[in-house]
DNA sequence: CGACGTTTCGTCAATAGTGACGAAACGTCT
DNA sequence: AGACGTTTCGTCACTATTGACGAAACGTCG
């Protein structure tokens, strides 16, 4: 199972697989990169590789979990009576998106990943988007009905999800162009959420 | 990769494959079997066993490529002109639904299953099910631009699996039950597509 | 510092899943 | 039946992941 670090050492451990990991996928790609061969420069053994990652694709979105914390808590602070859909547009541009991060991710031979994995991984990212979503529509609308804040949840995940889709087929893969996507991808939905 | 089937001597391998996994499954669980006793029971190897099923829990939802293509090819029968939000819900409300298998599945030892397992399987699922519906679209739309079609795609698959979702966690599980809450979520969105 | 409980690692052994390559089985044509 | 192109298989080799168990490293207390 994925421990998360507890200790000094563990810590130590992790950074030094993360900081291998982001040499290795920089310098090879991601799918020539081998668990075994972050784990070797990391100087300990694969085990141990796996018992700080749940997997070789987690490293790519090792800092997901903290991203998915801070979008809850920027939902959470949206000004009470805003509509979601325009609350999902604040908080999704107002996210601290670290341009290194992306750059660097940008830079790897990403069309060389196994598709499988990654997209496996982004649906995952996209459904505890959509649960994070749905606890904010409940919280803020105790009283709405079941299958309208699920519908309105859902969809609007997707909504976002399909302007990153897009995007990232896009040419211009440049964060201003990413936002415009989203934004348009969410008015289309506007309309119908206004009540939420 | 899943190479289907083409030949007799490959559809005889498949059916094997698929009833020592069926007893197997029934008679130690799903869990508790290896692909490697499959297709030893089977008469093959285990690279053999994958030729035929992308993976072990792939035996579980067998039928469900023919589904798919059901789904596609019921899309791809409705009329010229229609609204996608209607040909949708008249393509689900189509569906021949398989009792059989359904009560098959259900004497496994289902919760014995990896979870996880399944719910991965169910996105998998619906991204396919959005695939089709994207096709579908790109099919009687050329000329519309790519992020209203992913969206509209996307979102109503969202919708969909959201009427799904709720509906499996509601009491009355019944047909008629899911053909009403998936109306219900269509007829949400039905608005800001009317033009598709 | 030395004993002791806890955490982190390494080692061993399995299962899952895939790519590459050559042999065997098929189907077709003559 | 015999020759030939196509499929399906078996074999080999490798990476990905995980459970079990014992040794080493840490941190704390006396």
């Amino acid at each position: 199972m994925a421990t998360p670090p507890q200790t000094v050492r563990s810590e130590r451990t992790r950074a030094a697989l993360r900081r291998a990991a982001t040499v290795r996928f920089l310098a090879q790609g991601v799918e020539a990169t081998s668990a075994e061969e972050i784990a070797a420069d990391a100087g300990v053994t694969l085990r141990t590789f796996y018992r700080h990652f749940n997997s070789k694709h987690d490293l790519l979105f090792a800092d997901y979990d903290s991203g998915l914390q801070w979008f809850r808590k920027a939902l959470a602070e949206r000004p009470d009576g805003e509509e979601v859909v325009a609350s999902v547009q604040a908080a999704i541009f107002a996210f601290p998106y670290d341009v290194e991060a992306v750059t660097q991710i940008a830079n790897l031979r990403v069309d060389a990943l196994d598709p499988s994995r990654i997209v496996q991984h982004m649906r995952q990212v996209q459904s505890d988007f959509a649960h994070a979503l749905l606890d904010h529509l409940h919280r803020r609308h105790p009283a709405a009905d079941e299958l309208g804040t699920t519908v309105a949840a859902r969809s609007i995940t997707a909504a976002v999800f399909a302007a990153m889709e897009v995007w990232l087929r896009s040419p211009d893969r440049s964060l201003p162009e990413l936002a415009r996507l989203s934004r348009e991808a969410l008015e289309v939905l506007a309309p119908i959420f206004r009540h939420y």
